[in-house]
DNA sequence: CTGCAATCCGTAGCCGCTACGGGATCAAGA
DNA sequence: TCTTGATCCCGTAGCGGCTACGGATTGCAG
């Protein structure tokens, strides 16, 4: 197999964007396919292999796990683009998003509330940080007899 | 050491709720004072315990991280709680979790827009999500002569 | 042909847990 | 007292998604 003028490793992470150990990595876990290899053993690879690193680092970015990416890219091969099926992935993974925006905004206001009252505090000078993590608020709580 | 009349750590991870495993593994790494033992060797906690993981598991709600949570824990006891220090942490942690918000608010926006355009394309059947997804955009790609 | 950059590979580490498994211990009931 | 069944012991490995290390090879320009 002539992979001889394949692209080296080093060159398809500059250009694609994906860190050298990650390509080997995303190689290994069977996200991209095993290029060929020189005669030396080195990786040799083919224009299309820098779409498919391109597209994944694009769905990494945009916070899809491994396997979405992994399922994405099943439907993204030509022939069978069911557009159905990739917008259930990419809801659910919306939906993953919307809830952590919540759950940390949840967060920032409690935090910048708190941070907010130190040092306007009137005369005990307790903080209000300290006296947040203190709080043993309800959750967790369900000792009871024995 | 009279460690007979102490708490189980099975009691102590139901009323301060912090699993039983997770507290083991904050003594192993030392965010935790290791407890007296029973004469069979099993942990036995004072009531103090109790309310340092209470401490501990409020801080991992709020986000903060284990090493944040040690100096916070050093801040916390009586006798120099410097507000100041305290505050500089949290306005610390504070900043990253609204980088973060503004990161997934980012993604949100994107995702959103996208899946919002599925099925109500005009002509052409392809894919919004996927054309996002192949839209190799400008960073990462460095790549020049040679 | 020489010299140095690039690549090879396997392995271990990061964070913050969680799970497993086989044995020891504890506490309550009979 | 004995027995049972719940609890706890400990070490180790795994999760996701990489990143780093390091010694040996290969590639390629001068």
């Amino acid at each position: 197999m002539r992979a001889s003028h394949g692209l080296s490793i080093g060159r398809v992470a500059r250009s694609s964007g994906v860190h050298l150990e990650t390509i080997r990595y995303y190689e290994r876990i069977g996200l991209i396919p095993a290029p060929g290899r020189t005669e030396g053993g080195h990786r040799a690879y083919e224009p299309l292999a820098l779409r498919r690193l391109a597209f994944v680092r694009r769905s990494r970015e945009l916070g899809f796990s491994i396997e979405e990416i992994r399922a994405l890219l099943g439907l993204a091969e030509p022939g069978h683009r069911a557009c159905e099926d990739v917008r259930v992935v990419a809801e659910a993974h919306l939906k993953d998003v919307r809830a952590k925006i919540a759950d940390l905004a949840r967060l920032e206001a409690v935090l910048a509330e708190t941070v907010g009252r130190c040092g306007t505090e009137g005369p005990a000078p307790s903080c209000p940080v300290l006296e947040l993590l203190e709080t043993a608020d309800a959750k967790g709580r369900r000792d009871s007899k024995t």
